[in-house]
DNA sequence: GTGAAAGCGCTAACAC
DNA sequence: GTGTTAGCGCTTTCAC
């Protein structure tokens, strides 16, 4: 039975409220609901406040739903919650949705990336007020499918190519800019780029923006080193690295797309015993936890994951709440951060 | 309305599918679920079988939990999401409870310790089967809560005193033998703990393991160099570790609760110019990610949290399943992983 | 301003 | 084995 476990009833409903209070449940709704508070007298209301409170009246948000289709549940689906990239998304989005009342189911999609809109499918079913997305790739089959069926969503770090959907990213562009500048300023002229899968915005905007940023700094830039890591991983960033250095001469420095992919490259430094910077300066895009700790410690480009979930919660919570209003993109400026993983190329030392 | 977005239509209910296979909704019901299912005959199952399909029926999750009570919800409530303890617990209990069919509300309790039982009320509102808790201190007012209400609930990495409910837990004890036995047999004499929190558990137990460890090695125990930090963070660590080594004399050993401790205290030794393990060894505790790869690589016990996420989730499957079954606990066996941070003493070289 | 009544979609006790 | 009926707790027309 509903409101029971084992036969014990824990649950004081509308009803109960309504005959302490002397009126009908339905009084004692719009009483509760502060939109509707006004319709009901004062006087009236604050008896029924008192009696509701008397009785630790708790309201169903499960019968709410039934009645209205709203169930103020929110849906994340994150690639991976380990990660840490977006486990501190998943860390802020929750934390500001909290704070607008809604709950948060957590979808994550693992490698299953076909199942998404079997897994977003159920979570309608369930009511879901309005989704948020981490896991899209650049044009993505799943986006269209929430908007066929008018379900309020926000993208996250990985946006679309077309803007459909509201969306908060860095300035990947802008990140390796700030990347290749700084190689080209410390005198790197042979700079490689370690990049990420492009299906993704993330590893097709920063390979771009690797591009422009080098054009920019008078460098060739369809002559320049590029391998493609499979995946965003330490393990995919080793393997991408070491076809770089198999395949092309005289690298002094490394951008890569992600931190993870930096770390597979000095795991390939280490095996072929050349050193960093000494012999290779690498930089990194996220500044994720620990790589101030890493040996040398990461120069990075950071990137704030919390406050774009923050951010993407504000978003979803507009997009419910005014569902025809039209997309919109926040763009978050990155940081520079310089630690131990860059120097000076080893020519002009 | 139910099943609507801006007036159009989605859903699809029992009665339409009753319609088209020319049976009454309870028919269909009974059908649909396996639980029921031999209650119908077999020719009148495939019928129906088959028009759910041909309309493409979901059945309503929502309006099946009022009814039931039940939801296939289940709540987990972490203290940090984003922390590389908790995030790989989630992504192994949200991995095997999607196997067996529920979605995952999480809750980042974070300081606020104290709003524990208002979000787990709030939970049973949604009318979850079940939690899991990786919250909860020694003696927590939060499991009498879940029991009065017989909430099914299992406990992870932070286990009662008590075994009042089912717990997974790594054996602390054992894992702080483990790192006392290696330090001591490399030599040294002078092994202080850098412990955590003692209300929960993990900082309880391996404080406590790691007297135990130094009696068995034949050590005052009593007399060991001890500082608890405030909280399992890098900050807390490096706190108590100034404490420590400016309190104590001629330590060349710590044994910390925790990797973010032994951190922590990677800091201090920079900032006062002493090596590790030259100076001074440094074991940690769990063996997150990137502990391998910062300078020196950490010497560790290793704990799979995410098989702790799973084993949690199965547990409380079966608590859900069996709910006047006794308490289990689960204790997963810890190892030691040997790096760079642990050397012989400086005297003995 | 408040009450009455209907019904969201489903399941389970009861009838036959 | 299948249909009938009632009702989970709430919100929202519709009366008055």
């Amino acid at each position: 039975m509903a409101g029971k476990r084992n036969g014990k009833r824990t649950t004081i409903t509308l009803k109960e409220v309504a005959e302490l209070s002397g009126v009908h449940a339905s009084t004692v709704s719009r009483a509760l609901n502060p939109a509707t508070r006004s319709m009901v007298m004062p006087a009236v209301v604050e008896r029924i406040l008192k009696a509701a409170k008397k009785l630790g009246y708790q309201p169903d948000p499960v019968a709410a739903s039934l009645r209205t289709g709203r169930s103020s549940l929110v849906g994340i689906l994150v690639p991976d919650i380990a990660n840490t990239v977006f486990a501190p998304i998943l860390s802020g989005a929750t934390e500001r949705l909290d704070e607008q009342g809604y709950s948060v189911i957590v979808s994550d999609v693992g490698n299953e990336q076909g199942r998404q809109i079997d897994l977003v499918a159920k979570l309608m079913a369930r009511r879901v007020d309005g989704l948020i997305l981490a896991t899209v790739s650049r044009d993505d089959p799943l986006v269209a499918y929430c908007i066929e069926r008018n379900l309020p969503a926000v993208l996250v770090n990985r946006a679309e190519t077309q803007s459909r959907l509201s969306a908060v990213v860095s300035d990947d562009a802008l990140g390796m800019q700030l990347a290749v500048d700084h190689l080209s300023e410390l005198g790197h002229k042979r700079i490689a780029h370690l990049a990420g899968p492009t299906r993704h915005s993330t590893g097709f905007l920063r390979r771009r923006g690797f591009a422009q940023a080098m054009a920019a700094n008078g460098f060739d830039a369809a002559a320049a080193p590029c391998e493609v890591a499979d995946a965003f991983t330490r393990e995919a960033g080793a393997v991408a690295m070491r076809r770089l250095l198999d395949t092309h001469r005289g690298i002094t420095a490394i951008a890569a797309a992600n931190d993870l992919l930096a770390l597979g490259a000095y795991d390939v430094l280490h095996e072929r015993g050349l050193s960093c910077p000494g012999a290779i300066s690498i930089i990194g895009h996220n500044d994720m936890p620990l790589v101030d700790m890493v040996a040398p410690a990461l120069t990075t480009i950071r990137i704030s994951h919390r406050e774009m979930g923050r951010q993407a919660a504000d978003l979803l919570h507009q997009a419910i709440e005014q569902p025809d209003a039209p997309a919109r993109n926040v763009v978050l400026p990155p940081k520079l951060i310089v630690r131990k993983s860059t120097a000076a190329p080893p020519s002009t030392k």
